[in-house]
DNA sequence: CTCTAAGATCAGATATTCTTATCGAACATG
DNA sequence: CATGTTCGATAAGAATATCTGATCTTAGAG
């Protein structure tokens, strides 16, 4: 008969792609662990993974039972949740994702502001990219994330918290550094820099600059904008930085010139996403307001 | 620490609304099962149930907790039958859920014509009203229903399967028993019988009939089509049938008189419906199949 | 007041799951 | 080419969790 504890360690198996790792994170031993999995594989009638020296990785018929997996697993978060909800909003430990762009700026902010409004409150915080944070949300590994909305995904509710515009980071003694407005020639530069592969804000830079042939961008690939900032200072070209971040941490560079666009201004809307089913909207209230006071700071 | 076999006895419990009983369905002991609910309610910090002289009724956390619960067994049943899939369609056991004023006239054609496509199929069949097959398929305990379309529910995955136009019985010696067509003067007799509360062919008539006052309708509220027939055979009224039925099962009473609409005829669309996550696009396959061979029939 | 039907409780039996210890395979390294 | 290391698998007994069967408590019906 099928249990949760088969797919809680199965869900864990598949996040650490390790057997060894995954029993320590479950706080069992191995051997326990395998045993379940082995008896997943023979209820479900499948492989789940090809064990390799490296460790254990997912089979064809294992990635699709995760996905189910993962399914069952936010429901449980969910019905755990809902009873205490009654305790009112925050009262339990609240796991909150962030995406790096933002945490610098927000958290600072954020924690304050909540710890004020409810002094109780108990925020578990991560800060990775946006695939893995809707990963975690939906396994209930999270109760909600801030991310670049809209997400586009049936399964989770959004809610705005503010618009970010994008400005234009130039080295200070480059030709552009005189202009008063970024503008959209600037981004032709054959010498713009993108964070690498798979972080959110590289594809919303690449949509500013839909009309820029990708072949001609520059292959730096940074792993932080921070990384980005200092190659802008070292005169290796120019990139798109999100406002918020900037306010935070790129003020003071005097290597870097900031340019804002003209209106409109490019920008992206950040916000909260959390499970659908998992009736948090009172928490979900509770982390806007605390927000928007940061805000009028 | 939360468990599947927790929510299956939490489930049972309450859709029998009796420990006892539910404790029979699980095959185990009554106690066992108090206890393993006991711990649910303790693990959630809620009491579930009243427990009255007559049985167990769900209080209001109980009622969401079970929301949730079914959403899990759903998903559950979902990652189950997935592992079955890639035997083919229909392989293992499948329960379907159907309509009553569909069921007479479908079911004898249906079953040949699936057995005789996959000679292995294992079809379980339930005949019940609307609300409850849609509860069931939504917390697993069916796999499929055909039903009257659309169900406008974001879980679920719809298939039309045929039209099925409604036809107006009246009782032959009247003087609407001479009219070649139905019209919708006919229904507004203060004569028009229906179903019982909750039967969805009565919330379909009632819409045909929209221009109709209900407090002006018939208030006998028959169990059956059947018996709605009866009504009409022994001159109550007149009542709005579905045309499958009829094919099926009122063909030869001469005391009524069955009248068509004219072009554009009322009708609903009846088809299948299933947990968009279940992943049983093939075995709906089939069954539609084998639907369309009886039609050409 | 007694009887009945429903769920709760308790002690001992049973099953499941875990731990410890050990093994075997697949590399890498000296 | 032997040897060490790092995986996951296996086996036996210990620890937990769960179930059964007997009994109790409570609330309403007769």
């Amino acid at each position: 008969m099928l249990s949760l504890r088969n797919l809680r360690y199965f869900h864990m198996v598949a996040r650490t792609g390790h057997f060894g790792r995954a029993a320590e994170a479950c706080s069992i031993t191995q051997p326990a662990l395998s045993m379940q999995i082995r008896e997943l594989e023979t209820h479900l009638g499948a492989k789940l993974f090809e064990r390799t020296r490296e460790g254990a990785r997912l089979t064809e018929a294992g990635r699709e039972a995760l996905h189910h997996a993962d399914r069952i697993l936010g429901a449980v978060a969910d019905l755990e949740t809902q009873a205490r909800r009654v305790r009112g909003p925050l009262s339990g430990p609240f796991r909150l994702g962030i995406i790096p762009s933002v945490a610098p700026y927000l958290l600072p902010r954020l924690l304050p502001g909540v710890m004020q409004r409810i002094p109780g409150a108990r925020l578990t915080l991560r800060e990775t990219r946006t695939a893995i944070l809707i990963e975690e949300l939906l396994s209930g590994d999270l109760d909600a994330v801030i991310v670049s909305l809209p997400l586009d995904n049936p399964e989770l509710a959004e809610r705005p918290l503010m618009r970010d515009p994008f400005v234009l980071a130039v080295p200070a003694g480059s030709e552009f550094a005189a202009a008063d407005f970024a503008t959209a020639e600037m981004l032709n530069s054959p010498d713009l820099l993108l964070l690498e592969d798979g972080h959110c804000f590289r594809d919303q830079a690449l949509d500013v600059c839909r009309t820029l042939d990708a072949s001609r961008l520059s292959s730096y690939g940074a792993t932080s904008l921070s990384t980005l900032i200092q190659l802008v200072a070292n005169g290796q070209g120019v990139t798109l930085l999100p406002q918020l971040f900037v306010t935070a941490e790129a003020k003071a560079d005097p290597r870097v010139k900031l340019l804002r666009f003209a209106p409109p201004a490019p920008s992206r809307m950040v916000g909260l996403a959390w499970r659908r089913t998992a009736g948090i909207e009172r928490d979900v209230d509770e982390i806007e307001a605390a927000v928007q006071d940061t805000l009028d700071l």
